[in-house]
RNA sequence: GCCGCGAUGGUGGAAUCGGUAGACACGAAGGACUUAAAAUCCUUUGACCAGUGAUGGUUGUGCGGGUUCAAGUCCCGCUCGCGGUACCA
């Protein structure tokens, strides 16, 4: 019987769903598995091949498990918030809602053709007030708890409240907007001034991993910086536990690299200088306490606080024109243009060594949000301020012996120290060290470690997002009762700002808070004594996703995140797969996010995600036609490929991207081509053979006459007519060779462009075996066909095991041909090949294992052990002779010994034929090869 | 600039612990079956040289060195490509 896919795959996944075979249950006897895969954002274009990678893999890995006797929960949801709904919202008046949800829709229909294992049941959405209520939930949990840095976790405010009152004797005597205020430097969750990434374009501030290069990362419009009140999430409190963690989880060592870098610890000190003619002195962050000696002058960040002090009245003017410059420079333009620029400010500081007098400048080359917005300045050893003395002609004063810095500084941290006081003659790293200690005794300064991590901007001025369970009495934010969530998102007739310039929830009618009754109520009944305005922002993408993974632990709990005995059981995800572009961003927030319910207790583990792997990226393979430009170019003429480099027709052919559905193997299908689009209608061809149409005008019908494409690897992407949806892979091969030609691509981690030639090998593949089971003997397998099937198992196992699920494709086929070679049909040994087969194709494995005679789900089998027994394979192998000695290859059992390995060399027949006397070195690696030299 | 990763036939890629480089697949060429096509099956396929032939030899994993009986794999120095990050003091 012929490999009829779809009536396989269709009978499966409907029997499969019937008998909820994936539901997963929270109380097993079973050892859990979480197996989580990053939930997609659901956009419009929907699915193409390139998603469904990380997804096949972990449905693989999940499935293995699952064989091996694990409770394996292997969950799917949506990422539902975000900006394109809403962004078309705005254009089409469609109300992000209805987008979401028929997007879905399309995504899940698509990824159930695929066949995954998904218990459905457990779904999540982060729209959904259901799951939302617990993403505001955490919010007033971090609204209400501070970071205590002596315990060095998150502790309830009250319990700062009582310390204040305790031993602050001014804590009773302010008001309680004032005490308020007080607080707000404190909270995890808190509300503040700050410089943001404001994006004008799409109208709402953006954090820093939202922006690139000056440009948004979603749009790709331009960023300015903007100072504005803005809700933070105090993530930077969290960095050293962020950067601590990361030795204890296993992630591949390039994402931990990446998120080291983005947490950027540095060590170094803080120095403390006066400055002349005042009493108080600034303090600066330096990493090179050891070239204080070398200080030649002082910046201050445009945004410093120490500004209002230091500048002189002369000065005054072009102070304040300079600073005007910098607060209308955009993000980009600073990038842009990296001339030096800056302004003395007239004042002068103390070194507190060498007690000489330095000026104070303004640059915007320091920054206000790193260290303390201050530096001292050593042109000799640090490019920058190089840059800077050479500009405004200051003094550079070499530190280190035999350093050059007539051209350039000398930026190393070697050599010995010259010019340095105390210092003279020790090594830059025993001169930092000396330095610490001297500034430490002095009380100069002291040892300070500082991180570039900054807290994450919270507020989005958007609709489609999550509210914040937030209103404001007397200009300070309250958080609703925990029992009134969740706090729905209101209704409102246009998604963009209101005229008065209020985010669009401004637009909402019933948008107020009444504190008495404990409800949503129409903003119209304000009274500001006991009805008062909600929080009019939206929470970021990355609120709905900090803790998705916890959720579908338990979905349907309508009282808790998650019941504390349900997390004790699955504790954490043990595989988490997902794309390196959320290094920075979510694969951050989610680790504090975890990390802040971890201090409160409501969760039982501090790491989200024990084990990461980070999928490639698939990219489209465009094809090309090129149409002829040269003389007498009527537009409508195409060359094909193989001939667009002959002197008759180099630099005459444009290439035009072409719908890759209509090619095949880089053929061009001609008469799809013309039915494409109106312009090609008419369109007529040089062949490959350099014949044309005008030759003979019925020449397409001819086999003979092809048409070649041009390819090249870009981006998949409608405008490049490269997109290829899985479902017409599905339709035309079906869902198992989807699944096994994704992973056959290549290595699961690398990036790789999609190419449907190719497809063919392992559907065939899939056909071979399909047919291995037309007629399943019960006799005895064979020693041979028990070899064969044993080193699949083993070579299986193995690349499961280490995610390397592209080489088991060709074990698979091997086995088949070798199989089929010795027209093996026992069912002794198909059975085991279906259920090896089943986490990467589960539907013929299915098939197959009913072939067999089973009436169980193959889901439901067990993985297969290998017997070693089988495996052995003594004897001599390839006597090479080379360069007058004789090197035999032998294959030997492990855990030879090396007199053994001797005996057993003197004692074979074939390598005795060699030998004349005892060899004069044998080199053994234990179980696999032995060299001899005579 | 800094950090990380990579480079193997016409193509995707394999070689898992330093041990037969090019598995497996695609493509290509030739053949079988067929009225024909599709499908299927078989053979060949890194390059070069010799031979009618089985076969033999040389060369070969981006470039230049090194360690080793043995290097795609380890070490040093480059070139190119990809990714991250960028005035972080």
């Amino acid at each position: 019987m012929d490999y009829n896919f779809q009536e396989i795959e269709q009978q499966w996944q409907a029997e499969w769903e019937k008998a909820e075979v994936y539901k997963v249950d929270n109380h097993s006897d079973r050892e859990p598995f979480y197996v989580l895969d990053m939930f997609p954002y659901p956009s419009g274009a929907g699915l193409h091949v390139g998603h469904p990678l990380g997804y096949i893999a972990s449905d693989i890995y999940s499935r293995y498990k699952r064989l091996q006797g694990f409770n394996v929960l292997h969950p799917m949801g949506f990422d539902a918030y975000g900006l394109p709904a809403e962004q078309y919202a705005i254009q089409t008046g469609q109300h992000p809602e209805k987008t979401t949800n028929e997007n879905i829709a399309r995504y899940i229909s698509q990824l159930k053709k695929i066949g995954f294992c998904y218990d459905w049941d457990r779904q999540v959405r982060t729209c959904d007030p259901q799951f939302y209520h617990w993403t505001q939930y955490a919010f007033i949990r971090m609204f209400d708890s501070y970071y205590d840095a002596d315990q060095q976790k998150a502790r309830p405010i009250s319990e700062l409240v009582a310390r204040f009152e305790a031993e602050d004797p001014a804590w009773k005597t302010m008001s309680e907007k004032e005490q308020q205020q007080r607080l707000m430097q404190y909270r995890i969750a808190y509300l503040a001034d700050t410089k943001v990434n404001w994006c004008p374009k799409l109208g709402t501030v953006l954090a820093n991993d939202e922006v690139s290069e000056g440009l948004s990362v979603r749009g790709g419009y331009p960023v300015e910086q903007r100072v504005m009140r803005q809700w933070c999430l105090r993530v930077s409190a969290y960095a050293g536990r962020l950067l601590e963690g990361l030795d204890r989880i296993d992630w591949t060592e390039s994402l931990k690299e990446t998120q080291k870098n983005w947490i950027g610890r540095s060590e170094g000190a803080e120095m403390r200088f006066n400055i002349k003619g005042q009493d108080e002195p600034f303090t600066i962050f330096t990493t090179r306490a050891d070239t204080v000696y070398g200080v030649t002058f002082m910046v201050l960040a445009p945004e410093s606080e120490y500004v209002k002090r230091v500048v002189t009245a002369e000065q005054k003017e072009e102070v304040e024109s300079y600073l005007d410059r910098c607060r209308h420079r955009t993000e980009r333009e600073r990038i842009a243009d990296r001339k030096v620029t800056g302004v003395f400010t007239g004042s002068y500081a103390i070194n507190p060594l060498t007690q000489g007098e330095i000026p104070i400048y303004i640059s915007d080359y320091v920054l206000a949000g790193y260290g303390t917005g201050a530096i001292m300045a050593v042109p000799a050893h640090d490019s920058r301020d190089y840059a800077f003395a050479k500009h405004f002609n200051l003094p550079i004063i070499p530190l280190i012996e035999g350093a050059d810095v007539s051209e350039q500084s000398f930026d190393a941290k070697e050599g010995k120290m010259i010019n340095s006081g105390i210092l003279n003659g020790l090594e830059v790293k025993d001169a930092i060290r000396r330095m610490k200690e001297y500034i430490t005794e002095t009380g100069i300064g002291r040892v300070k470690v500082n991180y570039r991590l900054r807290d994450a901007i919270f507020s989005r001025q958007r609709y489609w997002g999550e509210p914040f369970p937030i209103y404001y009495k007397d200009g300070m934010p309250y958080t609703l009762p925990e029992e009134c969530l969740p706090l729905q998102l209101p209704e409102v007739d246009k998604f963009l700002p209101t005229e008065s310039g209020e985010p669009p929830l401004g637009n909402a009618t019933v948008w107020a808070w009444d504190e008495e009754h404990r409800q949503v109520v129409e903003k119209s009944k304000i009274n500001h004594t006991t009805i008062f305005p909600l929080e009019l922002c939206t929470m970021p993408g990355f609120a709905g996703s900090s803790a998705y993974y916890l959720r579908y632990m338990d979905n349907h709990n309508s009282s808790t995140l998650v019941d504390k005995d349900v997390n004790a059981y699955w504790r954490q995800v043990n595989l988490y797969i997902g794309g390196t572009e959320h290094a920075t961003g979510h694969l951050i927030y989610s680790r504090f996010w975890n990390k802040f319910l971890y201090d409160l207790g409501l969760v039982c583990e501090d790491e989200p995600f024990k084990k990461l792997i980070n999928q490639g990226m698939i990219q489209g393979r465009s094809n090309f036609v090129y149409r002829y430009i040269g003389e007498g170019a009527t537009g409508n003429l195409y060359v094909s490929y193989n001939l667009i480099d002959t002197p008759e027709y180099k630099d005459k052919v444009q290439p035009i991207h072409v719908n890759v559905n209509i090619v095949h193997n880089d053929i061009l299908d001609i008469e799809a081509f013309r039915n494409w689009m109106p312009e090609f209608k008419d369109a007529r061809f040089i062949y490959s053979d350099g014949s044309s149409d005008f030759d003979n005008p019925y020449s397409q019908i001819f086999a003979e006459k092809q048409y070649i494409c041009g390819w090249a690897i870009e981006k998949m992407s409608k405008s490049m007519f490269n997109v290829v949806n899985p479902d017409d892979v599905v339709k035309n091969f079906g869902a198992d060779t989807l699944r096994l030609y994704e992973m056959f691509l290549g290595p699961l981690e690398m990036s790789k462009p999609w190419d449907t030639n190719g497809i063919d090998g392992v559907h065939r593949f899939l056909r071979k075996i399909w047919n291995m089971y037309e007629t399943v003997s019960d006799d005895e397998p064979t020693r041979d066909e028990l070899r064969s099937l044993h080193k699949l198992i083993k070579k299986i196992t193995w690349d499961v095991e280490n995610f390397s699920f592209n080489t088991s494709i060709p074990a698979f086929m091997i086995a088949q041909n070798e199989l089929n070679g010795l027209k093996c049909n026992k069912r002794a040994v198909l059975e085991t090949v279906a259920i090896l087969l089943a986490p990467y194709a589960p539907h013929i494995a299915e098939a197959m294992w009913h072939r067999c005679g089973h009436t169980t789900f193959v889901v439901d089998a067990q993985w297969p052990e290998v017997n070693e027994e089988y495996l052995q394979e003594d004897g001599v192998k390839y006597p090479v002779q080379f360069n007058g000695k004789v090197r035999f290859t032998l294959t030997l059992p492990k855990d030879m010994s090396k007199e053994d390995v001797e005996k057993a060399v003197m004692q074979n027949e074939e390598t005795a034929k060699y030998l004349t006397g005892t060899p004069k070195r044998v080199i053994v690696v234990p179980g696999k090869i032995v060299n001899i030299v005579l």
